[in-house]
RNA sequence: GUGCCCAUAGCUCAGUUGGUUAGAGCGCCUGGUUGUGGUCCAGGAGGUCGCCGGUUCAAAUCCGGUUGGGCACCCCA
């Protein structure tokens, strides 16, 4: 038998676990304030719920799906995100009357990937779905909360909130002929990658790191003179309502999504502090995704954020976790044992951490005091139950006090 | 999927042009203290050198493969 986890998976233990709940909790808790309920969809679909609409050419849908079928004969794929999923379960439901609509999400997410640092198969995001809202209101509400969910975890000082716009579909239609034609006549020249870009999704060439096609890229038209004047109109309306809460941006033409449901506002807050997976959290508008799904047209904007990522970004930017320390309490013999397990029953019951350890003697319980942090031990034998007493060390100072076994749990309440 | 780098004790690492029983620090265990941890002192356990194969009288060291990890590309959160 294999004892190691599966290649891009990792077992996280309470220290590392504990890094990621603080910024589930922070994000949650952010949510909740913005009226984003919490939603947990399953973790597998039916595959067509991610391959009609992440768009056939996608990386995520052509080589990163997890992808089996069941003993039913169903095709299932483990969810490479979750704004497929939230939407499904908007149409499932049909909620369609109950409009707007806001969800916040924390889980698991899978893509088979190569790992690295800040990317692994099965990896976690944190995300936000709001539908119904069909102006530019409700893109500024989704990037206001990602930004003080990232000023919470004191993190927002070391992101830049990229900003770019895809227009409505007539604009990018437009400008999708008129990069096929640009980029057509410098084929030769052109990355591999980026010819067969040509074909499947030209927007992206705008994002090629490849030296020759930057300079390519820079001569090539921009957006701007493809966009209608409402998806224009849109757009500055969403600047204006970032400028409004004074959240700073930078403008990105060459930000691009690689899911197809997007449109109108593309945005990443991104941290060079993380190596090169720097995207942190990442979304944008997808008006048309829960029609394409057949489901009443409806538009949606929200973003997903990489916990893994924001968990090793709030190592840098957050104070080092301190777990409480625990009141430790320490039985010398069986009758003492039996008597303070009764004193950390009530302890714990008034939510003070308590910890009894199971086996091993004075010396080693104190190890295991001293160890665990504890600010207090409480140590109990045959000459304090007789006297009904228990001996109170500092663990700090060394300083020991007696105290009446009757006032043990009000003189610890007191610590 | 592509390229480059890496793999020695639980952890972080050293190991000379290939040469006898592979080392250090931290951690762990025992004792000094049969009712006192954290400090100190003394001692101890722990490694088929990732795995498979090859070269050689001899391999942790050289070569090939493989698995795992890191970085970049790709892609994304």
């Amino acid at each position: 038998m294999s004892v190691r986890p599966v290649r891009g998976t990792v077992d996280l233990f309470p220290e590392e676990f504990r890094r990621h709940s603080r910024v589930i909790d922070a994000a949650r808790g952010l949510a909740n304030v913005y009226g984003y309920g919490e939603i947990q969809t399953p973790i597998f679909e039916f595959t067509e719920v991610f391959a009609r609409t992440l768009g056939d050419v996608s990386d995520v849908v052509t080589k990163e799906m997890y992808t089996f079928e069941d003993r039913g004969g169903e095709r299932i794929t483990l969810r490479p995100e979750n704004t497929a999923g939230v939407a499904r379960a908007f149409i499932s439901a049909k909620l369609q009357n109950d409009l707007p609509l806001k969800y916040f999400y924390a889980g698991p997410m899978f893509r088979y990937e190569r790992p690295q640092k800040g990317r692994q198969r099965q990896f976690h995001q944190i995300g936000v779905e709001l539908f119904g809202v069909p102006g530019p209101s409700g893109d500024v509400e989704v990037i206001a909360l990602a930004a003080q969910i990232l000023d919470q975890l004191e993190m927002l000082q070391h992101c830049v909130l990229n900003l770019n716009t895809l227009g409505d579909t007539e604009s990018r239609q437009a400008y999708r002929t008129a990069l096929v034609e640009y980029f057509s006549d410098y084929k030769a020249r052109l990355s591999d990658d980026s010819v067969a870009r040509l074909e499947k999704n030209p927007l992206r060439i705008l994002d090629s790191k490849d030296q020759s096609d930057k300079e390519i890229v820079n001569r090539a038209p921009s957006f701007d003179g493809y966009l209608t004047a409402s998806a224009s109109e849109f757009f500055s309306a969403v600047r204006e309502g970032l400028d409004d809460l004074g959240i700073a941006y930078e403008l990105n033409p060459r930000l691009v999504r690689g899911l197809d449901y997007y449109c109108h506002t593309a945005f990443e807050f991104v941290t060079d502090a993380l190596g090169a997976q720097g995207t942190v959290i990442g979304g944008g508008r997808y008006d048309g995704l829960i029609g394409m799904m057949g489901g009443p047209e409806t538009p949606g904007v929200g973003w997903a954020g990489g916990i893994e990522r924001l968990a090793m970004l709030a190592e840098q930017t957050l104070p080092k976790l301190e777990l409480p320390s625990p009141i430790a309490l320490i039985p010398i013999g069986g009758v003492a044992e039996r008597a303070l397990k009764k004193y950390a029953f009530s302890l714990r019951a008034k939510g003070i951490p308590t910890d009894i350890a199971f086996s091993g003697n004075l010396k080693r319980r104190m190890q295991r005091a001293g160890r665990m942090g504890a600010k207090v031990a409480v140590i109990v034998g045959d000459d304090e139950l007789q006297a009904k007493k228990a001996t109170l060390r500092d663990m700090d100072t060394g300083a020991q006090e007696e105290v009446m076994l009757d006032n043990l749990v009000e003189r610890l309440v007191e610590l």
